[in-house]
DNA sequence: CTATTAAACGGACTCGAGTCCGTTTAATAG
DNA sequence: CTATTAAACGGACTCGAGTCCGTTTAATAG
């Protein structure tokens, strides 16, 4: 027997109850926020709102894989565009790019951090969608560039953690606030400690 | 006028709720313990509890505050043998009893978090006594490594922060749990990644 | 169109976090 | 030792999170 397909009513609630969330959130921050507001405001009941959403953190990562949807399909955009370019650029087009993204999302990150940690969900940043994907994404680009000839790392897997903890919302954030360092800045100091040193010296070839 | 000295049960009271808290704690979980519980098993009210600990993040804070004050002793004893040893091995010991200490502490070091960011106290993490002496710490055995001439570093104060968030307490339990790391697998790791390229190769020394 | 079904709904309810404020008690003044 | 004071106490109270379950309704069968 056919399974059957999500009811119209159901739809139409997700979609109600993830934009209430978003202008909620967005007009008094999300700590200020009930859950108990969002449903009223969405005029549906808890139930409902729980049927879908564990809790605010939850909201947030809905939030957040919309918003990381179009910068993946940016991200493959720009490198298909580079497609023959050096993997370096292509490196350094990604950091770029996802720094940005950090930026802007770090607000529904942090919220979603606590949560998980809150509930006992361990580690699940490094689980997370955008986690995963950027993971594999420096990974095969440090290992083409390694192919190339152009670096040499003794642990590919450590060295692409590290990579992205340099730019984990939490440590992105405490610079950007505390350090002052400017989006630039923060890049430059990425590139000079972690991928410069690393890059095999060819100036001889100039 | 004199300022009135802590009264006797208030001092008794705080050091009750701590013990108790922390029995409790291993007992059962962080998370499967309540303030409710806490203080009724104490023997205190709710509002005794709360008068010295905003939250149970604010709990586990000075339960860290504790452990981490014979962290510091050892520490100094420690390298205090090794005044006049080199400051790269000096660096490494710093590193490698940090990494121990992070290993015994993650636990409450997580709540604490988890709580700072759900009560909107932001980075704070980066402001407690641990990272802000081990920034200081390590800058300085950094600076001295770059004074006697074995290192050139571009930013130092970005540098050590970054050591930092290679052994930040999520970041190394998900190295230590998912990944399967041992506590040496990582600190090679570290060293072979942030240390070692850097030290300027004097090898001719030899 | 009607009957059947199971998903979806929503509000009453429980439970813990955190606050408030009238009461108690240790410290100090005399 | 007694009176005064202000810190400390503790439990009633509020408020939000999350669950439970009787009721409604969209989807499917016939």
């Amino acid at each position: 027997m056919a399974v059957r397909k999500e009811r119209q009513d159901a739809i139409e609630n997700r979609k109600l109850i993830l934009e209430t969330a978003h202008v909620l959130f967005q007009k008094h921050g999300v700590d200020n926020v009930s859950m108990q507001e969002i449903a009223q405001t969405a005029g549906v009941g808890k139930g409902t709102l729980y049927r879908r959403y564990k809790d605010k953190g939850d909201l947030c990562s809905d939030l957040v894989q919309k918003r990381f949807l179009h910068f993946k399909e940016q991200l493959s955009a720009y490198l298909d565009d580079m497609e023959n370019g050096s993997p370096i650029a292509q490196l350094q087009k990604v950091l770029r790019e996802y720094v940005n993204m950090v930026e802007e999302l770090s607000k529904w990150l942090k919220v979603i951090q606590a949560y998980d940690c809150l509930k006992g969900r361990s580690a699940t940043y490094f689980h997370s969608e955008p986690y995963v994907f950027m993971y594999k994404t420096i990974h095969s680009l440090l290992k083409e560039i390694e192919r190339q000839g152009l670096i040499e790392l003794t642990d590919l897997s450590y060295t692409t953690d590290v990579f992205l903890a340099a730019i984990s919302p939490d440590f992105y954030l405490y610079q950007r606030q505390e350090k002052g360092y400017s989006q630039d800045d923060i890049l430059e100091r990425f590139y000079s400690l972690l991928l410069e040193p690393f890059i095999k010296l060819d100036q001889n070839k100039k």
